[in-house]
DNA sequence: CTCTCTTTTACTCAACCTGAGCAAAAGCGA
DNA sequence: TCGCTTTTGCTCAGGTTGAGTAAAAGAGAG
């Protein structure tokens, strides 16, 4: 009855600057790969455990974390070194104001993972290259075309920022994608898109982008990720890098007003053009509302 | 680096007969348990363990699946037998439709557990209580005022069906509500509050509550509850039932045939008044629709 | 010192969605 | 045939959303 696995905690630390989401990673054979750690016997929580050692490894005290999945595919997770045993990963979220420079470890666009999520500057050009491959594999499968449409937003289809998983894994089914170095030897058939990690870590960062994303939407967690005090200008400039697409400013700020979110400091800020406001978060509505997003599907 | 733990697979498995949810439950030392099963070596991904062993062990074949969360707190998990090892649960919400009697688990009322949910019927009595003992908890300090205000929907705020893990989470916090049978050893002052579970497993079915509401906003997974035909009206009753609130008939049925989630099947069923025409879910929607829910906050 | 450029901010308006209610339709049993 | 119940269709006011026009406020060029 009892099965002991060996347990991990993965975790995707995102910071965004110059509105450009970044990941830390870490080198390793297969790839770069998320940092992870383990339990102690001693850390009350899992949450606590993993705060504990991205502290230790990296001097970084996280602010928010969510957890994300537990993953435990034997085909993903299998330790090659011990045939049989099992590896189960348990996968974070956690986002810090600043990315200071890591020695040892990486901060990776996270759209150079995920090309084809950047929208913020019109369809990104891999679309094209994504639909003809994917028009391969799809042949005339109803269903498949159908995922097709419906992830990418293909045909006129609105395309959903949240959906960045679905993508993801018709990508891995269509063999488009790799995970490990091992997948898909015969690789020439048209070059890799986006840079893939060792493990599964490029789906678990997926994941995080989807569930970052979709919490935009109901809590106000952005926040997390920018300075004490900002602009309107910024705080939209960190929505939309993690959308991947824009927002119309004056329904942004309009939005962001009308739910109370934030404090007027008083003070501005200089800007090139007419000197912005500076706002503080207003901690209240944290415990206040039900759902105060900064955008709507 | 490795770190060996016990790891299992939780499930609360759920059906909705006769407009009440309800959570099948094993007897167990400490209370009714959810039932849980163990990794296999072979079992290819998580997800598969789970329904493995809930055949195995049940005989059912479960539809949707869902994870929900891995618990591993120390306080709530050490194994007493065994001091220091942790052990790990990985929880899952599973959907079926029909709730057939098991020999040696019990289908428990869903509301049995968590008895201020249900508010299909007014607010339920007990709410005055927790109103009054919450007060006792509260004192002056502020932060908890508001939080019991926001999760309960006291003062005038409304009730909001999803805050369930926020309202389990501070009735525990506040001493109302047991974990196990050891927690809260003086109990007379004032009585249990809904009926505890063994182990963390009431949070588990709180945590499982709440997620099924949510997503009931946005994916059709009502329809995993019922048989394949079925009346608007019995549609709506399940609805209702998870929710634990009422909704307005006609605005409801102008929701599901605007987000063309069914199927006239032509047949109709005798209710007592008019016959009901009977409905088919349809299958398309499940790819098509970025977020056809049933209700919306 | 004035003009132009850029960014921020204010306001407007049509289209749509939501919550609530009125009322008719269709069987059933008395 | 009448009254009861449930189902179904429709309306309407109020609010929200998406999109646009335009003014305000500095910075820098000339």
């Amino acid at each position: 009855m009892a099965y002991m696995a060996e347990v991990s905690l993965e975790a995707a630390i995102v910071a965004v600057t110059d509105d450009t989401p970044r990941v830390l990673t870490v080198d390793q054979e297969g790839g770069p790969a998320l940092p992870s750690g383990s339990l102690g016997d001693r850390d009350p929580t899992l949450e606590l455990a993993l705060r504990r050692w991205i502290t230790d490894q990296t001097g970084i005290e996280v602010g928010y974390v969510e957890q994300l999945y537990t993953f435990g595919d034997l085909a993903r997770h299998r330790l090659d070194s011990d045939g049989g045993r099992r590896r189960i990963g348990v996968a974070y979220l956690a986002l810090i104001r600043e990315a200071p420079p890591q020695p040892g470890a990486t901060w990776v666009d996270w759209y150079r993972l995920l090309p084809w999520e950047d929208h913020r500057h019109g369809r990104p050009a891999v679309l094209e290259e994504i639909a003809a491959r994917l028009g391969a594999w799809t042949g005339r499968d109803e269903e498949r075309r159908e995922r097709a449409q419906i992830s990418f937003g293909l045909d006129g289809t609105p395309w959903d920022p949240v959906r960045v998983l679905d993508r993801y894994e018709l990508l891995y089914g269509a063999g488009l994608v790799r995970e490990r170095a091992l997948d898909h030897p015969d690789e020439r058939s048209g070059g890799e898109l986006g840079r893939h990690m060792a493990w599964d870590h490029r789906r678990v960062a997926a994941t995080a982008l989807g569930r970052l994303r979709g919490k935009l939407t109901y809590r106000p967690v952005v926040f997390e990720l920018l300075a004490r005090e900002f602009t309107l200008a910024q705080l939209q400039g960190v929505v939309e890098a993690l959308l991947g697409t824009t927002l119309h400013t004056q329904n942004f700020r309009r939005l962001v007003s009308q739910q109370g979110l934030v404090d007027d400091t008083g003070r501005t800020a200089s800007t090139g053009g007419r000197p912005a406001r500076l706002y503080r978060f207003r901690r209240g509505v944290l415990l206040e509302r039900a759902g105060p997003g900064l955008w709507r599907r």
